[in-house]
DNA sequence: TGATCCTAAGACGTCTTGTCTGAGATGTCA
DNA sequence: TGACATCTCAGACAAGACGTCTTAGGATCA
């Protein structure tokens, strides 16, 4: 498992969020979307950052005249990630923990705790239907 | 809300898990159990090391000939403020995509899914008959 | 042939983190 | 009382991470 995951620091996540909304942007768009600002200085910066995260496997670049980048890890990738890291820090790598954290009374909405009984209702169901229905091929 | 939350690096973690597993140490205590070294630098690194995590509101301190230290942030306080700064730099505050993440197939054992459902009926039950019996006062 | 835009690369200042050291207070005990 | 051990307190320090900015050089185009 090529495990060797490097998290996102503040500056570089800013600019994974503008390329998630954006899909794919220069260095320039990138620029004026988080400092609007062209100067060569913040333009300098996002090419930084760019550059790193690419080092560490979140940004795709395309060559050419003028790179185009995208983001290559999604948010729900990094949302897992660092579950994670706080599982593995707290947990013993437990997951189970931080759900019964998360599930604990006053900590969720009513609005939350409905969307969660849904949910694992549905994985219920699926789970069912798997077993029963159509067993695993 | 007192909500200027400081989290802990490794070495202080290493501390304060000492501290959750011995309830209270001294520092020379501490340095053995973490260090299995009493030398006076391993002594100052503890230290040092304590009085950060004192000053972020970790520990506690009890003064005397020689000082006793105990931590006063349970591991489970830590698991929720790492949860919420995720749900924070993620999810726009939001912790329901955390639970969604989590929940997601195979990333739980059935046995783990079977506790989580236990643990939404439970807590729908408390609900209801908080609603139904018993008015908020 | 300039002007303009791009990339590449590195040089910082600052802050965090982990570690170590020295100075001084306090207690113990022959 | 005086020597000795043991604390605390406070700061110094190196290494690294982070964010920012600058410079150099190459491509493109009117």
């Amino acid at each position: 498992m090529n495990d060797d995951f490097q998290d996102v620091t503040t500056a570089e996540l800013a600019v994974l969020q503008a390329l998630w909304r954006s899909g794919t942007s220069t260095i320039r768009q990138l620029a004026r979307s988080i400092y609007d600002d062209e100067s060569a200085a913040a333009y300098g910066t996002v090419q930084k950052l760019l550059d790193r995260l690419e080092a560490k496997g979140h940004v795709r670049r395309e060559r050419g005249p003028t790179h185009v980048f995208a983001a290559s890890t999604a948010r729900d990738e990094l949302i897992g990630r660092r579950l994670r890291a706080v599982a593995d820090t707290l947990c013993d790598g437990s997951l189970a923990p931080l759900l019964t954290h998360l599930v604990q009374a006053d900590r969720l909405s009513s609005v939350e705790r409905d969307e969660l009984r849904a949910l694992v209702e549905r994985l219920d169901g699926e789970r069912k239907s798997r077993i029963n229905g159509r067993p695993r091929s």
